[in-house]
Order: C-alpha cells, then sequence, then structure tokens
DNA sequence: TCACACTCCTTAACGGTGTTAAATCCTTAA
DNA sequence: TTAAGGATTTAACACCGTTAAGGAGTGTGA
C-alpha cells in the first residue's frame, strides 16, 4: 500500500499539534509514517511544498469554506461571523496562525474572493473598499491569534506581578484585556463600525450604489 | 579587547538586513565579529535570548520610544502617529515584523503603556477599553506588516495573472490593495473610527469621565 | 516468458544548525 | 609571581533539510 499524500498531511497535522511547528522535522514525521525522511521528497518537492499543502489542509479540515451570505443577511455581522470563523481555524491547532501566515495562499481562492467582493459591494463598498476591508480584517485577525498562540507556547503566566501603585491603569484594565475572546470581539467591532459608518457615508447618499444592480457573480 | 554586548547586537542586525532571519545563524554571526560561535554564549544564554535583546536593541535604535502626547492634541491623530511609527520600525529591517512577533516584549516597557491609558482615559475612555485598544491596534500593524514583509520576502509579483473576466471585482480592486500605504491607512482609520465613535458614545454624555481629573501620572 | 518502465522507498552522505563540555588563553588583582 | 576569573577556543553531539544513487515491487508490451 503506497502512502498517500493525504496520510502524510492528515499525520503532520496531528503530530503538529502534538510538537509544534519547530518540532515538525521530516524525520520526525517519517519515523510517525514508518518510513525514511527522504521518502517524503516523492509526494511533495521540499518542505516548504509539504507546508504549504498541510496549510490548505488544515483549513479544509476545518471547514473554513466560508459560506456565501444567505441572501438580506446584513453584511457587517456575516463579514464578522467569518472572521470568527477564521480565529477558530488557526485556533484549532497548535501553531496555526503562524502555519498560515507564514504559507502563501492556495490560488484557489479567488472564486472566493471575488463573491466576498460582490456581497460586499451590494451591500455599499466600493470595489476598491470591499478589497481593502477583507485584506485589513484578515490581518488583523492573523496578528490577534498569532500573538494568542504566542502565549500559549510560553506559558507567559509570570511577568503579572507589578508594583499596582505604580501603575493603577494597568492593574485596573488587565484582568479585562486576558479575557481573549472579548478583546478579539472588540477590536473586531470597531473596525466593523468604521467601515460600517464609511460605506453609510459613501454609500448611502450616493444613487450609484444603491442603483446598482447586484453584481454578486456566481463563480465556482 | 572583550566583545561587547552591544557589537554583538549591532552586528547581528547589520547581518539581518543581509542575510534575513533564517539566515542569521550562530555561526554566521560568529564568523562576523571574528570569533568562535560558542563564544557567543558567554554574552547570551541561548539564541533566542540574543534574538530578545536584538528585538528591544531594534526598537530603541529605530527611536520607537513614543513620545508622551503634546498637551491638547487630539488622541486618535496621536495614536495613528503612533501605530505609523510602530509600522516604520518593523519595515526598517528587513523581517522585522517577525522578529518584533516572535520575541517577548521588554517588561521595561510598563511606565510606557500606562502613560499611554492615562492619555486614553483623560482623552474620554474606561481603563479598559483604553487598554484594548491599543493591544488590538498592534496587532492590526503586526499582522499588516508581517504580510507586508512576507510578500517582500519571496518576490511575489507572480500571480496576479487571472481572467480578468471571470473576476471584474478583484480586477478593478487589485490596484488600489498593492498600495500599500493607502492599505494601511485604510484599516487603520476604519479602527479609529470605530473608537472615536465608542468613545463619544460612552464618553461623551457620561460625566463621570469628563470631570475627572487628568490621570496622565509622571511614570518613569 | 522476458525485459523494460515506472512507482515508491531505502541507504548513504553532505553541509548546515543550536548547544554543551572541556581546555586554554589573557587580563587583572594580590 | 602567582592566583583568579573573564573570555574564548577546540571538539563533539544530536539534530536538521536535502540530494544522489540504487533497489525492490508492480504492471505492461513484445
Amino acid at each position: 500500500m503506497a502512502l498517500e499524500r493525504e496520510t502524510v498531511l492528515r499525520t503532520a497535522l496531528r503530530l503538529l499539534d502534538e510538537v509544534g511547528l519547530d518540532g515538525l522535522s521530516l524525520r520526525r514525521l517519517a519515523k510517525e509514517l514508518g518510513v525514511q525522511a527522504p521518502a517524503l521528497y516523492w509526494h511533495f518537492t521540499n518542505k516548504q511544498d509539504l507546508l504549504d499543502h498541510l496549510t490548505v489542509f488544515a483549513r479544509e479540515e476545518a471547514g473554513i469554506t466560508v459560506e456565501p451570505p444567505s441572501a438580506g443577511a446584513p453584511w457587517d455581522e456575516w463579514l464578522a461571523e467569518g472572521m470568527r470563523t477564521l480565529r477558530r481555524g488557526m485556533l484549532a491547532h497548535r501553531d496555526g496562525a503562524r502555519l498560515a501566515s507564514g504559507n502563501r495562499p492556495p490560488p484557489g481562492s479567488w472564486p472566493h474572493i471575488e463573491r466576498v467582493l460582490g456581497f460586499l459591494v451590494d451591500a455599499g463598498f466600493t470595489a476598491e473598499d470591499a478589497l481593502r476591508a477583507t485584506i485589513v480584517l484578515g490581518h488583523y485577525v492573523v496578528g490577534f491569534v498569532l500573538d494568542e498562540q504566542h502565549d500559549q507556547e510560553r506559558q507567559d503566566d509570570a511577568g503579572l506581578d507589578f508594583d499596582p501603585q505604580r501603575f493603577p491603569l494597568i492593574t485596573a484594565a488587565g484582568p479585562a484585556a486576558l479575557d481573549r475572546d472579548a478583546l478579539f470581539e472588540y477590536g473586531l467591532q470597531r473596525m466593523l463600525d468604521g467601515m460600517r459608518a464609511q460605506v453609510a457615508a459613501v454609500g448611502g447618499p450616493d444613487p450609484a450604489h444603491e442603483d446598482r444592480p447586484p453584481t454578486t457573480a456566481r463563480q465556482d
């Protein structure tokens, strides 16, 4: 029975959770598969290639197939849910954010992007701002989870002992910042607030946006 | 003449720009210093320790000493300028964002944080939201520059050849997203817009925030 | 049935990495 | 002059990604 690409990826993903991205060596992975390290070079051109495929595999396995918005759904809540899903997807595996940020997104995601843009344009965005909004939100989420998992790797519970009298504001606000879910939601909502305001400003009074027929083309 | 810590760090920073973070090995750095690799272990406990110190060294050298806001300056423009400075600082060196995100911030930054919070609280933020705002903005900037430098490492000018007919919106919006400065500013302003709105909502009508005397204590 | 071809994997090796242990210079202080 | 200790060297260990060459195993066409 030959070694299947998918078997390699599934094993790599499990191993990732065990040993982390830095511990994920080809030799270690090969041992896990009952095989010698160079065997992996028949299935992947090199380690980077394997990690690229691992990224999309993890994405698929987590079901990050951002569904097109249900008709009539508000764009902001739909976008917010997409970002929450993105965060959950990266949190699903150890070093998930590092993995996702360190490798190229699959070129096959263009149809998906086009669909998202179409929905936002229908909601009143210009095409430029729709693209900017998705990119910028994505960067926020990646930056957020990166730090979130960074803290998890080195359990940095230390460093919280300081003189409350010298730093009263940090003392007062500190606990609030430790609630990662609330913190994530705070930044997400602030950014969406800003986008809502802008869409209302340029999309509201401007009939060019309201009269346009839906541009959400059916893309594969 | 013994090897000085600062000499090591300065050389490491120069070497970083030459070979990138992945190419920055202890042996390579030692050769640059005219020394054997294990000599570095007298000055730093290990490579991670060296990188941690390199991070703060780069920060200091770039002059990221975010000045306290000049009296009367609007908090949002001051915060925006701080984030632009942060971005510039990371862009100043190759893999600067990876370096900054991969290592712990120095514990000596508490006084600075306390000052920032004090200014924001004076501007109408609650202590919790002030801390949330700074953290969340920082994550955005790091996520942004990380991707920005990622593109620079692998010069990914390729991948922009697609069928304009299948993806009309991407085609229309694509060029706008390539202007990194404008893109950065877009996300930054959207987030600040959201914060402005929230501060106005909770800080405006609520006298508890307006009547409070300035809490910007003088911290070292 | 033989021989070729192709898939998949192994063995061996190269040059590189971070890190440790031990020995050794070199400077300073007594 | 000797002792102490700061600063560095040499040697080595256990890894790493990657390449080259070759060998099993299977299928196919002559």
